[in-house]
DNA sequence: CGCTTAACTGAATACGATTGCAAAAAAATA
DNA sequence: TATTTTTTTGCAATCGTATTCAGTTAAGCG
C-alpha cells in the first residue's frame, strides 16, 4: 500500500481514536490536561495510522521552531572546524535543537543566505569561523533572533561571541622561542582579513617588539600547499628563520614537510616551527607539533549554551568571552633549558 | 527600536503598499500574475518594514519545504567524510535546498531521529556512513520521503544508494601487491560491521585466495591510534607481513607512523601500506600513501540528483550505483617491475 | 469608439496544528 | 443523594501564507 505525501493529520488519528481534535493534540504534547484513557486510545491510533504531528504547523502556532542556523566555514581544509562542528551539532541535537547547516568559503558574503535562515524562523544563529557584516549582525539581533560567534568577533556589535584567547597565544608562542633562544623568528600569516590570524600575529610581534627582535613574515591561505610553498620561499633565502610560527595548525604541518622533506633540514634543531589549533594530527608521531591548543569543549559548551539562553531570554545582554588556550609543548620546537617535550602549559590572562 | 519576534507578516506589507494580502504573496513567488506597479509597490513596503515570507507558513500550504535531511557518520575521524560532508551541504544550497544536519556514531541507531526529521516535512533524507534500519528505510519511503545512501547500502531495500566499488577496490590492491611479490600480505579490518569494510576486504582476499596466498588480519576501529595500535601488534610478530592493506586512510596513516616511528621499519622496502579513501593527508609528503581513490565528486553529484528526481518523481525506482575507485600510485607499497609512483590507475569493472 | 479577450486584483478558504473558553464528566465533599 | 469542585473534553479561533474564483481593469482590435 501506498501512501501519498504524509497525510495523516491529527484529524484522523482524532475520528480513529474516537475523541476531538484538540485531545490529540493535547496527548502529544507532553503537558496537557488529558486522562491517561484517552492519551493511550490516542496514541495506538496514532500508531497505527503512523502519524507524526506535522512541525511547520505547530511552529507557526506556537512561535517556536526548535530550529538554529548553523553557518561555518573552513571545514574542509581545517580539521579544527570539523570537530566544532562535530560538536556543535551533537550539541545542539542533545538539547533537542534542530539544526540547520550551511557551510561557506571563508570570505563568502553572509548576506545571502541569512534571508533563508529568518526565512525558515530559526531561532537563533551560530556563526563559526565565518565573519557576518555588522549590519547583518544587527539586523538579525533587532528582529529577535541572537547571534553567537566562535572565533570571530565584530567590533561594538551586539552579538555573543567566545573566542580563543589568541593574542595572549601569540605571546606564549613568542615568550617560549624567545627563552629558547631564537634569534630569527618568522610569522606565516594565514588570510589577511581574519581575526584569528592577526591576533595572534599581534600578540607574536608584541613580545618580540619588545625585546627588539625582528621577524620575517610570510602569507599563506590557511591550507597546507600554501603554507607548504610559502616555507619554501622562508627557508631558501640566504637568512633564513630559525624559527616559524604558523597562523595554525594544518599551515604548520605544510611548513613541517616543507622543511623535513622538501628541503631536508632537521626539526627542531635547525628549525622550530610552532601552530595554533592542536588538530589531531599535530599529535602523530610523523608531527609531534608543538602548539597552542584552542579550548575547543569550552568554546562549543559556552557559545551553544549562551545561544539558547538568549533565545528564552531576548532581553539579557550578549555574553562575549575570551578563553585561554594551552601551550602543548611537543617535539618541533626547541626548548629552552629545563623545559622538555610533553609539557602542557595552560595559559595564564 | 526593538521589534518583537519576527511580527512583520503578508498582511502588514499589504496595508503599508495599500493592495491586498494575496497581492503581496504573488509579488514573492515569482511566478503569479502580478502587475509591475504592484509587484514595486509591495517590494517596497516589504523592504521597508523588513518582511520575510514565513516559510513554515508557505510549507504548511504548498506541501513543500524545500528542506532535505542529512544523516552522516565518522565525520570527526575520517576526513574523507569531512569532504563529503562539505561536498554534499553546497551542492544542496546550490540547488535551492535547505540542509537539516544530524551528526551520529557509526553505530548510533538511527530509528529516533528519523521522526524528528519526518515532523519537521523533509522531503527527503540522505544518508552517508550510517546505517538506516531497512525497516526505517522503507517506511520513510512508504511516505513519500526518498532516501539515498551514500557508501552504504541495505540489501532487497526499496531506496537509492551510491558506492564506490569497493569490492573491486580491494581486488586491485591484492592484484598489485602480488605482481610486486609480496609474500605475506596482511588487511587490516575497520569495524566488522561496515559493508564498506567488509567488501574491500571480500575484494582482497579473493584475489589472494585464488593465489593460495594467506593474509594476516587485524581490526582497528576506523581510528588513527587504533590502527597505530594494531600495526605493532601485527609488525612484531615473529612472521611479519610485507604489506598492510588497511580498510581506510586514516587507519593508513596510523600503521605508517606505527611501522616507520614506533618501529623504524623502512616503507615501502620492509613493509608497503595501502588504504582506501585518497584524503588530503594521503599525499602529504610525509605520508606519500599509495590508495585507492573514492569518487566522491561523482557519488555526491549522483547521490543528491537522484534523491531531488525522486523527490520531484515519486513513482521513480531509486537508482543503485557502483561507481569505480582508481588506484593512486604513490611511495608506500613496492611497486611491480614497470610501474613506479605518480601513476592512477582507473579501475575497469 | 464599442466589444472581445486577456491580465490583474481581492475576498474567501485551506493547510495542520495549539490553546482559551465554556460545557460536560468525574471526583470530592457534605 | 445532592452539591461543589476539579478534571477532561470539544468547539472555535488563530498562526501566515498560497490559491481558487469571481469580479474588475486594461489591452487589443476592427
Amino acid at each position: 500500500m501506498k501512501h501519498s505525501r504524509n497525510s495523516v493529520t491529527s484529524i484522523e488519528v482524532a475520528k480513529v481514536a474516537g475523541v476531538s481534535q484538540s485531545s490529540v493534540s493535547r496527548a502529544f504534547s507532553h503537558e496537557g490536561p488529558v486522562s491517561a484513557k484517552t492519551r493511550r486510545k490516542v496514541l495506538d491510533a496514532a500508531r497505527k495510522l503512523g502519524y507524526q504531528p506535522n512541525a511547520m504547523a505547530r511552529s507557526l502556532i506556537t512561535r517556536r521552531t526548535s530550529m538554529v542556523g548553523m553557518v561555518i566555514a573552513n571545514v574542509h581544509n581545517n580539521p579544527f572546524y570539523t570537530e566544532v562542528l562535530d560538536l556543535l551539532s551533537r550539541k545542539f541535537q542533545k538539547l533537542g535543537q534542530k539544526v540547520m547547516l550551511f557551510i561557506v568559503n571563508r570570505d563568502q558574503n553572509l548576506d545571502d543566505i541569512l534571508p533563508q535562515l529568518l526565512e525558515y524562523q530559526v531561532e537563533g544563529i551560530l556563526v563559526t569561523a565565518a565573519t557576518l557584516s555588522s549590519t547583518m549582525a544587527e539586523e538579525c539581533e533587532r528582529w529577535g533572533r541572537p547571534v553567537a560567534m566562535i572565533n570571530r568577533y565584530v567590533p561594538g556589535v551586539h552579538a555573543s561571541w567566545f573566542c580563543c584567547a589568541n593574542y595572549e597565544g601569540g605571546k606564549m608562542v613568542a615568550k617560549l622561542l624567545l627563552d629558547a633562544n631564537h634569534q630569527r623568528p618568522a610569522f606565516l600569516a594565514g588570510s589577511e582579513d581574519t581575526t584569528t590570524s592577526i591576533d595572534r600575529e599581534r600578540g607574536f610581534m608584541e613580545i618580540l617588539n619588545q625585546e627588539k627582535v625582528e621577524a620575517l613574515r610570510e602569507i599563506g591561505e590557511y591550507t597546507y600547499q600554501d603554507a607548504y610553498d610559502a616555507a619554501i620561499r622562508l627557508l631558501d633565502r640566504k637568512d633564513p628563520p630559525d624559527a616559524i610560527f604558523c597562523a595554525n595548525d594544518i599551515m604548520a604541518l605544510g611548513v613541517m614537510d616543507a622543511a623535513k622533506n622538501g628541503l631536508g633540514l632537521k626539526i627542531p634543531e635547525e628549525v622550530s616551527i610552532i601552530g595554533f589549533d592542536d588538530i589531531p594530527m599535530s599529535s602523530w608521531s610523523s608531527y609531534s607539533l608543538t602548539t597552542v591548543r584552542q579550548p575547543i569543549q569550552r568554546m562549543v559548551d559556552a557559545s551553544v549554551e549562551e545561544l539558547l539562553n538568549r533565545i528564552e531570554n531576548p532581553e539579557r545582554e550578549p555574553l562575549q568571552e575570551v578563553i585561554p588556550g594551552e601551550l602543548v609543548i611537543r617535539g618541533s620546537a626547541r626548548m629552552p633549558g629545563g623545559l622538555s617535550s610533553g609539557w602542557v602549559i595552560s595559559q595564564d590572562r
